[in-house]
Parts: structure tokens; C-alpha cells; sequence
RNA sequence: GGAAGGGUGUCCGAGUGGUUUAAGGAAACGGUCUUGAAAACCGUCGUGGGGCAACUCACCGUGGGUUCGAAUCCCACCCCUUCCGCCA
């Protein structure tokens, strides 16, 4: 969620914002909320301190504990009791508003109505030219026996599969290898250096998350979304993830975190869900929109001042991965209305697919900066500023010591690879005409050296 | 599923109705000392809200209740740990 604080001061601003991400919040009728909430909290704060007052006198020694003075005692309580009666239901209101104001987009995010509107950045590697009709993804899978939608949706239902054989040896050759790739520093500090970033080489920790998470943190998240992706379970209350991303960003839910801690890098590996509920009829063939499929996310935490940068470097390795396996692809930066809530600034990598003819969606790279942080209360705890630099900044003598400032983390995400796309986008580009899949140079050494499906 | 024990600040941990204004310790930060460091010593040090500020309010797993007054007493719930059972 966004600073109230920030809101009352910029009301204009973050209602012009919201509207351009296509989300009406009525930040008039928020303040007002606020207002009348803050309002009937210093009622109750001032009431309680005299209850404190009184009752501290009641408990003295000897005190004046007589009946009359226990009825006064009970008169504030009733006034407490009654303003906070009146106070609730407008905190509610107050709070669902406030959660409902998306994140400001960055000055330089494209200004868009739809996903239409988001702009190419840049066109990588070419869309590889047949003389042939070029195959789906669940031709050839049917040619090699590598797909079976048929019997998954007799024992599943429809957007499920079975994967079979070189295809599976695919996807952990594709694990194998983005795991050798991101807990290499040499190659972190090659793209942190390449790109001008001035942050941290260090390397990303691999993470089997949990599949399943609780309301509340889930909420807390901004990725809760029960109406068209998330699965609940209901008898035990815990939803299922949809993204690795969901169970590592609420990983450090209502902590504080020590500076030398940063900058926090995972790269999760989860099978992920999603209920595709409004997708009827769309993508229904192969293998590109499933209800479950594995992924590997990056999850970052950051200070304030690295986590636009931190952005950078996840966008930087998902177009050396790109580049890496051979795939064509667009870079877009997806405009106001396509980053999504939480998001201040975010791309898309569009692969290309033989067999639609297009680029179609197969990373997101997401910048949050405090948004997700603030409702998740995840924070980190500065280290303090030496005296004599506090001395030169502020003027003051007076030493500057104790605690450091605790600050709210900044969160950036990006999909590494979603596999069932990125197996897709391997057996349409890399296809032979006589139904063959060539495997990426890269990716052969973990699979035996095997030069084709 | 059965049983027991727990949940207090960044961490550990004391605290069974009113100087708790949450003890004490650790970590962290500043200083003294030192060639430098360590040690020792001195000092600072919970989070969140309101207020220009002095200051003030809340927070001891969550929600209710009792009381003039609750970390402390009562009720309900949640979570964690261990053991037994079942099980990959």
C-alpha cells in the first residue's frame, strides 16, 4: 500500500496516477475517511490519557479509591467504549480503501489504456525462417510423445498434462542451467558492470518455497487474487501459490532486517497455479496457458536507493538467459495500465512462437519499490552514520548514535523461466522440417549431449 | 488424531493486578584507551500512530471479557515446538 502520509499531502497526484493504471479510487472520499478516523483516534488517545491519569491516582498508596471516583473511572471507559464502536466501522472502509490505491507508476512508465500500449523497447535475434509450415508445440509433442492433454484432463480436467520423456529432460536441463548461471558472481558482476548498476555482485540463493500460504500474508502481499487466479484449499485455510514469487516476497513478513543482510537475491523454484478463471476458449491448445506449471522466479530485496536498479539487473539477466538459449524475442516496457497494481515500473519479454506467429508473454519483470513492503512490514535496520558525516549534514555536534533509522525494503521480481512456456518456445523455434527438435547448444550438456529430440 | 510445553522488542530472556515508564543480557552504533585491532570501560539503542513541538496513545500470538487500572485474572481461537500414532 501506499504512505497516507504521502497521500494527504498528494492527493492530486495519486488519484491522476491511479486513474492512469485504470484503477478509480476515490482518494476524496479516502481523505475524508482519514480524516474523521484521525479525528475520533485523538478523542480516544486523549480519553485513555486521562484514564491513565485517573487510574494511576486510584492505585496510590492510600489512594482515593472511593466509590465516586471508581463511577468517574467508568464514565470514561463508556466514552471509550463508545467512540471506538463509532470509529469501527469506518477503519474498516478506511483500510479497504486504502489498500485499493495502486502503486505510482514511475515518471518514465509509458501512459497507457491497455497492454496494447505498452512499447517496444528493443527486438532481439530473429524470428527463425522455415520452408515449411511450422508445427505447434502439441504437434510435435504428439510426434515425439511428449504431450498428453487427453488422459491429464480425464484424471485432471482440461489445462492439465502429463510431460513426458525428452521434454522433462529438457526442463531440468533448463533448471540446471539457470541454476549454474545465477549463483555465478563472475556473471553477476559481468551484467552489474555491463549495464552501469554500482550495486552488489552477489549471487542468487537458490529456494524450494512452500506451494501454500496463509490469508493474511497473502493479502498482505498484493498478490492476493481470489476471483481469477489464486486456489484455496479450503479445509485448511491456505491458498495455493501461483508464483514462486508469492511464498519468497512474504518470506520476511513483519521483520526488520539487519543491513548487512542486503541485498536479499532468491531464485525460487516452485510448481505454480492458477485458476485461469475468464481465460475460457483462449490458448487452449498445447501447452502455453496451463493451470499448473513450474517456474523459476527471482525475488529481491533491496534498499530504497538500489531497488530501481536491482529492477535493471533481473531485466539484464532475463535477456542474457534469452540470449543464452537462442530465442528470439521483444523487450517491452509495459505501460501504466499492464504493470499491475503493486508495480511502480515493469517489462515484459515477448518470446516468438512458430506456430501463433507472434511474441507472446513469457517473462514479467516487476519493480515494487515500498509498495509490497509497507503492508507486509518488511524492513531493514540502516546502519548509522558515522558522527562526523551526521555533524557535516545536519550542523549538529551532538553525536548521532544508538539504533539505526528503520527503513521500508524495496521488492523487485522477474520470472527466470516459466517452463511450460519456454519448452514451448524451445520445440517451435528450434524445429526441423522433418519433425525434429534441435537442442540448444547450451542446454546439451545436460542432457547427455544429446543433439535432438 | 492423542498428549504435553510454549508464543514478551533485532535476538535471548525476566516478569502472576498499580514506581513496568517492560528488568537483565547479547547484538548494533558512538566514545575512551590503543601504533592498529581485540578486550575493558562509558554512553546510546523497541515498533507503529497523533502533534510544529513539549508531549502523548497503542502494542507482550489474535479477538472478546472482568477491573478505576491487565503482559499478569477469565473465555474463545490461532500458531509453534516436542513426544506418541499414521505416513512420503
Amino acid at each position: 500500500m501506499i504512505d497516507i502520509q504521502y497521500i494527504r499531502e498528494n492527493p492530486d497526484l495519486v488519484a491522476q496516477k491511479a486513474a492512469q493504471k485504470g484503477y478509480p479510487v476515490d482518494i476524496s472520499h479516502l481523505l475524508e475517511l482519514d480524516k474523521i478516523r484521525r479525528d475520533k483516534l485523538t478523542y480516544i488517545e486523549s480519553e485513555l490519557a486521562s484514564r491513565n491519569v485517573h487510574s494511576k491516582w486510584l492505585g496510590k498508596e492510600g489512594g482515593p479509591s472511593s466509590e465516586e471516583n471508581r463511577e468517574k473511572g467508568r464514565r470514561i471507559k463508556e466514552n471509550v467504549a463508545r467512540a471506538r464502536a463509532e470509529l469501527e466501522p469506518i477503519e474498516v472502509e478506511y483500510q479497504e480503501m486504502l489498500r485499493a490505491v495502486p502503486n505510482m507508476p514511475l515518471a518514465d512508465v509509458p501512459v497507457g489504456a491497455s497492454e496494447d500500449e505498452n512499447v517496444v523497447v528493443k527486438t532481439v535475434g530473429a524470428p527463425p525462417e522455415f520452408d515449411f509450415t511450422p508445427r505447434h508445440d502439441y504437434q510435435l509433442g504428439e510426434l515425439h510423445d511428449l504431450i498428453d492433454k487427453e488422459r491429464a484432463a480425464k484424471i485432471a480436467g482440461s489445462r492439465f498434462a502429463y510431460l513426458k520423456g525428452d521434454l522433462v529432460r529438457l526442463q531440468f536441463a533448463l533448471i540446471q542451467f539457470v541454476m549454474g548461471e545465477l549463483t555465478n558472481e563472475q556473471l553477476i558482476k559481468k551484467l552489474v558492470d555491463e549495464n552501469n548498476l554500482n550495486i552488489s555482485t552477489k549471487p542468487f540463493t537458490p529456494v524450494l518455497p512452500p506451494a501454500m500460504l496463509r490469508t493474511e500474508p497473502y493479502r498482505a502481499s498484493a498478490r492476493l487474487n481470489a476471483e481469477e487466479v489464486t486456489y484455496k484449499i479450503e479445509q485448511d485455510d491456505l491458498w495455493l501459490q501461483a508464483s514462486a514469487e508469492h511464498t519468497l516476497c512474504t518470506m520476511y513478513w513483519n521483520e526488520i532486517l539487519p543491513e548487512d543482510m542486503f541485498p536479499i537475491r532468491y531464485l525460487g523454484y516452485a510448481t505454480s497455479f492458477r485458476r485461469e478463471a475468464g481465460t475460457y476458449g483462449k490458448d487452449e491448445e498445447g501447452i502455453f496457458r496451463m493451470h499448473q506449471f513450474d517456474k523459476l522466479e527471482m525475488e529481491s530485496f533491496t534498499t530504497p536507493e538500489t531497488g530501481l536498479a536491482e529492477h535493471k539487473l533481473h531485466i539484464a539477466i532475463q535477456e542474457h538467459l534469452m540470449q543464452k538459449l537462442g530465442l528470439p524475442y521483444q523487450l517491452l516496457q509495459k505501460c501504466t495500465a499492464d504493470i499491475g497494481k503493486p508495480n511502480a515500473a515493469g517489462v515484459d519479454i515477448n518470446c516468438w512462437f512458430p506456430g501463433q506467429g507472434k511474441y507472446r508473454e513469457t517473462h514479467t519483470a516487476d519493480y515494487m519499490t515500498d509498495y509490497q513492503a509497507r503492508d507486509l512490514k518488511i524492513r531493514i535496520r540502516r546502519k548509522k552514520r558515522p558522527v562526523s558525516e551526521f555533524a557535516a549534514a545536519t550542523g549538529q555536534e551532538t553525536a548521532y548514535s544508538g539504533g539505526g533509522d528503520v527503513q521500508l525494503v524495496h521488492t523487485a521480481d522477474a520470472t527466470a523461466f516459466a517452463m511450460s512456456r519456454t519448452l514451448k518456445a524451445i520445440l517451435e523455434n528450434f524445429q526441423t522440417r522433418d519433425g525434429h527438435i534441435i537442442v540448444p547448444e547450451i542446454l546439451r550438456p545436460f542432457m547427455g549431449g544429446q543433439l535432438q529430440i
